[in-house]
DNA sequence: CGCTTTAGAATACGACTGTATCTCAAAGAG
DNA sequence: CTCTTTGAGATACAGTCGTATTCTAAAGCG
């Protein structure tokens, strides 16, 4: 066998490129040549790795998914219930160039999902893994009257921020206090005789 | 002056082909010649009437902002307040077909306008109306403590849950459920001022 | 009536698309 | 070493893209 290659590695680097393309330039100026581009590989080199680019972009939106849900996996799970919650939905929002790149992505395969059963797949698996996690954390928390509607209510309600976020960003402040005041209407009593975390200020 | 047509009626007659293209295949599946052909028009006809693509794209967004808007403020303002909301934040969900064509329609848009500042000058501005609206209906439904925060986390939890019916359709009853119960957490408590005046028509 | 302006279709153009095929250097196996 | 398989780049091809230009037919106005 001659000269080989870690090829995961390889679609990974590739499929990292292609995210960040999406997130800087919206999905529709993704080719195979400009992910190539991005990635510093000839366009040939990529087709080595994906046959297709419906291909490429599965794979695109399954790491986007994964990344997810490893950050979301590292949030310290010793802080405070709330403060906790709010970490895992800020890892989901725009709120500093990595995961704004992110959110774009995600967004943007969402949208194109509505149209790519095997897409729309994907972000179904992306959505079921999140709303599980987030459930079984409402439930530890002490939040189990209702833990799976309210899980899915905070999926959408920080779908729907990121995305606003997206094309608002002179927003972005105010759509966390919003976030804010949001999360205390949909958990209404911290079980915890912690001192509750400061509401941000309205007005 | 010679033959004449009323060109504004035109211009809507091909953004509505172009909406129903977005809901249908999706926004990279539009191009002047498909739109032209869904319009029934030549491509060179279409040409007459929008200079450029991105002037077709605008126009349509405005389009599809002004229909959202209209259809709430048809929104029979006597029902009770909580159904009212109900019946408003249903306006934008794609509970039918014709609803799901603006939603998918919508969504499209609003990704896409975060790389096209054009585009994100008019989701904003649709925004504002909406929240607007929105916010002045619950003031007056005896919610006036924080309307524009709880205005923009509908907002947010409506465009979440619309996203997500579009490629999980098989969700769609679930989601509904969990509207009613957000709704239930961010509205806390039936507005006790007996006299409830009408809501204003919104818009 | 002819003239002129318009609607609308057809065509032209260069650029880019996804994908298939070809070439060539490099490196492990014998 | 040679042989052979692979990575990677280059090129080819048919199709579509947005847009500019050209054409035909029709209709209002003198």
């Amino acid at each position: 066998m001659p000269r080989t290659v870690d090829r995961e590695e390889q679609r990974r680097h590739i499929g990292t490129a292609l995210l960040r393309l999406v997130s800087e330039r919206g999905l529709d100026e993704v080719s195979v040549r400009t992910v190539a581009a991005a990635a510093g590989r000839s366009a040939g080199a990529v087709q080595k790795y994906f046959r297709t680019k419906e291909e490429m972009l599965a794979f695109a939106a399954e790491l986007a998914g994964e990344r997810v849900e490893r950050r979301m996996a590292g949030v310290d799970a010793s802080l405070p219930p709330r403060q906790a919650l709010r970490a895992l939905i800020l890892t989901t929002l725009p709120v500093d160039a990595e995961r704004r790149a992110e959110a774009a992505a995600q967004l943007a395969f969402a949208v194109h999902a509505a149209h790519h059963p095997r897409l729309a797949a994907i972000r179904r698996q992306v959505d079921a893994d999140i709303r599980q996690a987030l459930t079984a954390w409402l439930e530890s928390a002490g939040h189990g009257a209702h833990a799976s509607a309210v899980a899915d209510a905070v999926i959408a309600l920080s779908d729907g921020l990121a995305l606003r976020m997206l094309y608002a960003p002179q927003e972005h402040e105010h759509l966390l206090t919003v976030l804010d005041h949001a999360l205390d209407a949909l958990l209404p009593d911290p079980p915890a005789p912690a001192p509750a975390p400061a509401p941000p200020t309205m007005g």
